[in-house]
DNA sequence: CTCCATGCAAACACTTTGCATCAAG
DNA sequence: CTTGATGCAAAGTGTTTGCATGGAG
């Protein structure tokens, strides 16, 4: 089965009914290599010839947060932005200051020893974390040195 | 010489004006913890007796982080925070789900080595991270044993 | 007397809420 | 026919801009 039906399942157990503007969000969170916003998906959305209203959109993301299905990213610019949650990827995102683009970045070890250190020295006890990188990607990096 | 008349000097020299609402923003955020919202800054004035309007506080953010004396911090609640900004004190912050509180973390050698991995690995040049922490801290943990 | 400092109203970007209608199951 | 899906307008929150006045140097 597709990825993208099984997670419609995943819904349709809980009450949800069929929604095709849910569908495409699916579809784009999926095929995307980073994160989309709610003006992003929008955006999609009306590329496919859709045009939901964009409190549609945002109660979309609502019911897929709730359920688990996609995680919000907060990559400093003042917009959320949402992917797939996939259990066993956390990752970190490489933000390009200079085109924008963002890369995903996996970590070996994650911070886990850093986290430990934190709890075991100052009682808090770390649930999560929020570590994103800025700077310049490779492309950008030839850009500048050309001009 | 205080702190805060070596903050001020720093900016009489650049052109900029006295302003007593300035120098009680510096002094907030020297004696703060952590880091102040805007609408802190201005609650912290109107205890004081001065009621300037929101946007004087807003520009006057923008001067102080124009000329580097502040950082701005992004704990993902939808409002920026500032606090003093010190060369050789780059830190992160560990944020109480249940309170709010703030902490300041200090890492030993930060993340250099996994900068340094990230460069070498996708050609993306880093040139600054975000890393917050969040969980429960001491006093919260206690809290919820007891209910 | 020149500019920075300040106020005020309005605009802005992103997101949320209230209320009504439509349609899936 | 119940309840989720959707639209539309309005409100909400944090922040920014335009324009005018006032006061520091």
């Amino acid at each position: 089965m597709s990825e993208i039906s099984a997670l419609q399942d995943q819904l349709k157990g809980k009450g949800y009914r069929k929604s095709s503007f849910r569908e495409n969000i699916l579809t784009y969170l999926l095929k995307s290599s980073s994160p989309l916003s709610a003006k992003e998906i929008l955006d999609s959305l009306e590329a496919d010839n859709l045009f939901p209203n964009k409190t549609t959109v945002y109660r979309e993301i609502e019911k897929l947060l709730k359920e688990r299905l996609i995680l919000e990213i907060d990559l400093l610019d003042g917009k959320k932005r949402y992917e797939i949650y996939r259990t066993n990827d956390h990752h970190h995102h490489a933000v390009c200051t200079s085109c924008g683009k963002v890369e995903c970045i996996d970590m070996a070890n994650d911070l886990d020893a850093i986290e430990n250190q934190i709890t075991s020295k100052t009682k808090f006890r770390v649930e999560s974390h929020v570590l994103e990188f800025f700077g310049t990607c490779a492309q950008c990096q030839t850009i500048s040195r050309v001009c």
